[in-house]
DNA sequence: TTACCACCTGGAGTTGGCTCCAAGTCAAGG
DNA sequence: CCTTGACTTGGAGCCAACTCCAGGTGGTAA
């Protein structure tokens, strides 16, 4: 699969997937004998694990770390269901923040219906 | 209320509150003669709602042409809906990636809570 | 065979959001 | 009086994460 395939099913572009192997988050893509990247199944399914991590906001760093342990085999198992944990905590401490967020938001966009109400209602008085 | 309070109280440190007032995010905060920052309650509220926001990603941009329509009033108050909306939808698809994420984390740590109690097992075994 | 297009590289530039620094001013306490 | 500490400023520096660029290669299609 080439990077513009991958970079369409992925959303990630094209010029992001090159960066992240460039900086060892993507181990060294396949290529083709003239050098031009060749993304298997497992890459693929790194892309995407990646691609929803980073959406939810964990740092680069930390997934460089998880992917270095990965490497060294399964007595990292533990090692890395802790980044893991820690990371999840984060993020539903992050989504609770955003539910506060999201609840004034409703409150305030609530307000100004009524507002708006109001000035319709002055109208036809 | 002193800056040093406001920061404390907010949880924004102090470079990030001036920074707010240079970039026009707060509205120049009154002074005392000898030319420090009073915030009153109204700024105090405000930066804390702006806090809240921040935290949940809302982009600096959109807060200060947010806060240029409030100046502007009551004309503005659709405008200024629209824009809270815009923001409520896209938090909300925001949460719903990072809920997939949760979800994925919340597997893949099972799959190690699994793959060390299988590894326990066969030491005893 | 030449034109085009997608790919490649190293490296520089950009963006958003702070964060820090040097140099200066003031008010209060010893 | 003088030192200390919190405040002030403009501007520089920093960090994460891309994003873009110039210059080059290689396979395909008119």
């Amino acid at each position: 699969m080439k990077i513009s395939e991958v970079s369409e099913q992925s959303g990630l572009s094209v010029d992001t997937l090159r960066y992240y192997e460039k900086i060892g988050l993507l181990p060294p893509v396949n290529r083709t004998d003239s050098g031009i990247r060749n993304f298997d199944e497992l890459d693929l399914r790194r892309v995407n694990f990646i691609k929803c991590m980073r959406a939810a906001g964990l740092p680069i760093e930390v997934l460089i770390e998880y992917y270095a342990l990965v490497q060294q085999g399964d007595e990292t198992i533990e090692a890395r269901k802790q980044i893991l944990q820690k990371q999840r905590a984060q993020l539903v401490t992050k989504m609770a923040e955003m539910q506060e967020t999201l609840d004034l938001l409703n409150h305030k966009i609530q307000v100004y219906e009524n507002a708006v109400l109001k000035k319709e209602q002055e109208l036809t008085d």
